[in-house]
DNA sequence: CGAAAAGTTGATCTACATCAACGTGCGTGG
DNA sequence: CCACGCACGTTGATGTAGATCAACTTTTCG
């Protein structure tokens, strides 16, 4: 912390990757910045290949990750592996903590991972003193479920080709939100066995469709980033929706609900 | 409503399938119970093929599916169909509308449904006084994700062969907990087209797949219900973990935590 | 009863998997 | 500094699960 520095209150600090996407959703006082900040206090960093959560066993905590990547993923008894998502910097990685006994699926780290983390009782303590973080929580959850289901569509019934050309869409615009990734390009640090595990498909074929995609010219690879020259070609062959991002705020009818929750109201 | 029944109080109903499932999570209250059926006060019903909500189109009610089966769908743009989920009895659509300002899919009815609905406020009201209620309402939600991811993992790595059985075995499970699944069977309303675009493979492999399994005498069909003589073969050959379905009560230290809600206690 | 929807079956095709070999960069230990 | 090993990427040859096409049967239902 940085005494000197030139801060309108002492509680205020650059927005992390947490805050950055939360305010997508809505605008955030310096009382709930606050309380994101503390709740983010407790940090720890993680090797790659680290395991932050297995499948089966229950949740100590609930983590948010502040840098790197990590990736949710199944794994069947005979070595099979499906990632179910990437979990990137703002992402929560538990919060079914306070719900499930034990966990469905693992949680790995894919890079050096920086979290923060907390108990879950602190869940429930928000929930009755911030009911708009409350919301916007929520809203990450639900965001969360249908990224999932987007992609239950795309490995369903989008061709290979399509299917990684609709998952570079994706990350791309994911990670905008948390400004991670200046302009057209982001860094893209998988093996081509991780596209493969996400995306369904075999590592050869992951490899060859790569290539495809480069040839065309949709995408430029160069040393683990991404370019995404022609944004609208790409979205044209994915058949891109950005429905399912929800990058917007909410109904009206609900932002006026959480502007009275702002003002100090308390539901009846 | 028989003014005659013996009931030990006016508000009390037998339980809907919604009831019984949230009653998987945590035992209801009889004020609970009461509130939820008032919630379930109004209802509609639903010839098969209505859609009760539409892909990019704003959500205006939530509503609870009491009888009959429904499919959350995502449309491309070429005609491909991918089913997400099954809309089953005890099953919210539409609890995103707090959230997000249009719908990122359609939700159609596969049989007659009928449903009960009302104003997405209330949802608002539910968690500012029912707070054990909260729990078992984003209990439902985030089990409805795990759901998904599990899809994922079947979609992405498994034979149509084990997915096929992987869904039958799932379907079992959720419509015993809402008992429409007397024993070892059930009605199941589709026909083999809605089967490939759940399973993410064309009618005519359904049907090949759906003669193996028969053969192998892993289910029988007859005339809309399927019979599973022996769960613990067609558990094997999907490779089936129950994880995902949470079918359990939350962790202890939830338990009590909601304990103390119930008798009153307000977090402070 | 007739037409449309659903199911069934065989023939053929193809997207993707599998197998196998080889190249390339890189960190570690001698 | 080299050399070895190992993880990762690349490419060709071949195999196969599942798609597509097409015809026919059975069921459903107005």
């Amino acid at each position: 912390m940085d005494k000197n520095a030139p801060v309108s209150r002492l509680t205020s600090f650059p927005d992390g990757p947490l805050e950055l996407k939360l305010q997508v959703f809505l605008p955030l006082s310096e009382a709930e910045k606050s309380l994101l900040a503390d709740l983010q206090r407790t940090r720890v960093d993680c090797r790659p290949g680290v395991e932050l959560m297995r499948e089966g066993e229950p949740i100590a905590k609930v983590m948010i990750v502040t840098e790197g990547w990590a990736i949710r993923h199944r794994d069947l008894s005979d070595g099979r592996r499906q990632i179910i998502n990437f979990v990137l910097p703002g992402d929560f990685v538990g919060v079914q903590s306070l719900l499930f006994a034990q966990s469905d699926h693992s949680v790995s780290a894919l890079t050096k991972v920086k979290a923060a983390h907390f108990e879950p009782d602190r869940i429930i303590e928000l929930f009755a003193q911030f009911p708009r973080l409350a919301a916007a929580l929520s809203w990450c959850t639900t965001r969360e479920e249908s990224i999932i289901a987007e992609r239950v569509a795309s490995i369903g019934r989008r061709s290979a080709y399509e299917r990684m050309a609709h998952l570079f869409l994706e990350l791309l615009y994911r990670l905008r939100t948390v400004k991670s990734a200046p302009g057209k390009s982001f860094k893209l640090p998988v093996t081509q066995e991780v596209l493969a595990d996400v995306l369904g498909l075999s590592i050869v074929h992951v490899n060859r469709t790569l290539r495809r995609l480069r040839q065309e010219g949709l995408i430029e690879l160069d040393g683990g980033r991404i370019v995404i020259p022609d944004l609208a070609a790409l979205e044209k062959t994915a058949d891109f929706e950005k429905h399912f991002l929800h990058a917007g705020p909410p109904p009206r009818r609900v932002e006026r609900q959480l502007e009275a929750l702002e003002n100090g109201a308390v539901l009846t």
